[in-house]
DNA sequence: CTCGAAATGCGACTGAAGTCGCATTAAGAT
DNA sequence: ATCTTAATGCGACTTCAGTCGCATTTCGAG
């Protein structure tokens, strides 16, 4: 969940053929070390200014890439954002696997109010999913980013449906959502502070939930 | 759950009291009519051209109050933002009261989902909430405008408490939360899209997990 | 009705975001 | 090694958000 900025850097040299444009691309040590700055430079400006003090001109300064080169390149802060969330999005994830679906979302649940209300680790994510909701490259990335994330963690509901927990057809997605929307309902759309208890409630519903079938196509 | 502007303007006269700065406060007449001015204003503009199209030289020119008395008053675009926010934390809301909760539930998680995915009236508030999440003044109003509504809706599980389909000491507004939380998760943080059947699915964990107890000091 | 003060109107000024044309560098092909 | 050109560097220019000082209006009190 963490978009740790030294991590996001190593893995851009193995995924520069994204650019396929009619012009014969050109994705050279030049431009990847450029790209790695400008991810490294907004990660960091993002987490030192929080998103409302996210300057292109403090990303071209602190990542020594010229202005006009971050515009033509990201178009301004919202394609930065949507880099740097692109960057975090595949990242691999360590899942929880206590032998228990309860168990599994509990730990899942606690490690994303863990997480975000880390002093240290929480602005840059929270910063970021904010920022990233405003334009629609953002919006795009953040889906991706989503999208990502609750297929890799779907696996806690698939094992559980492989044990006879959960009933057949149970979308492990929803199950995921299930138990993580309360906690960013909180923190990214009301506002209201987020302690461990709610975090452990909302892995107890979904977990009943999907017991119950809820999350069945035949039943939900 | 709409800010109607037309609705937002009638209640305004009514509200002027709460200026109580120390120089002697003046809400007579006119400022009330700027007020009232500016708020219909914002919500057009943001209505129309979208969080990010709104421009205080808009609201300017389409209130016809001047620039700087829309800055000094309130601050920037945030402030017109929370402005309009606030006028509609405290309208009235019809409650469902079907005779059981479930069926209270879907109705609310139905009208949510309405409301935000009509083309007609959705827009504004969907820019208004997109909006307030960035600034601090804009997360406070948002804050009391959800509580608000939490509070007021608590009141369908409150009723299922007092018909003894729910246990003594559930707290309504969580179950509020858990139902509504699944449509606002996707509207405004992973941008997926909405459908009738995620809000009805949503109503009835909801209600599960309220008759389950986990809304209750003791077991939740 | 008159007066003091608050609120607004007004326009110029400041500063930063974003754009543009051209010069320079370096990647990739021969 | 050389050449073509994509990618970046560079700085001036435009535009607009936001501020400031002062003039004008109007609210509320006596």
């Amino acid at each position: 969940m963490v978009p740790s900025p030294s991590q996001a850097l190593t893995r851009l040299e193995s995924t520069l053929n994204e650019e396929n444009r009619t012009p014969t691309p050109r994705p050279g040590g030049r431009s990847a070390r450029v790209r790695a700055d400008v991810v490294a430079a907004t990660l960091a400006e993002v987490t030192e200014k929080g998103y409302d003090g996210l300057t292109v001109d403090a990303v071209a300064a602190r990542s020594g890439v010229h202005k006009a080169t971050l515009y033509r390149r990201w178009g301004g802060v919202d394609g930065l954002i949507a880099e740097a969330l692109t960057s975090s999005a595949d990242q691999p994830w360590p899942l929880p696997d206590t032998g228990e679906l309860v168990g599994d979302l509990r730990l899942i649940t606690h490690e994303v109010f863990a997480v975000f209300t880390d002093p240290e680790l929480g602005p840059t994510p929270t910063a970021l999913i904010t920022a990233a909701q405003r334009s629609d490259v953002g919006a795009a990335a953040l889906r991706a980013f989503f999208a990502a994330r609750h297929r890799q963690a779907a696996e806690v509901a698939e094992r559980a449906v492989e044990r006879g927990e959960l009933p057949a057809g149970t979308d492990g997605t929803e199950v995921i959502r299930a138990a993580t929307a309360p906690l960013y309902y909180r923190l990214f759309v009301t506002g209201e502070p987020l302690d461990a208890r709610t975090a452990e409630r909302a892995a107890d519903i979904a977990a009943l939930a999907a017991r119950s079938g809820l999350f069945a196509p035949e039943t939900g």
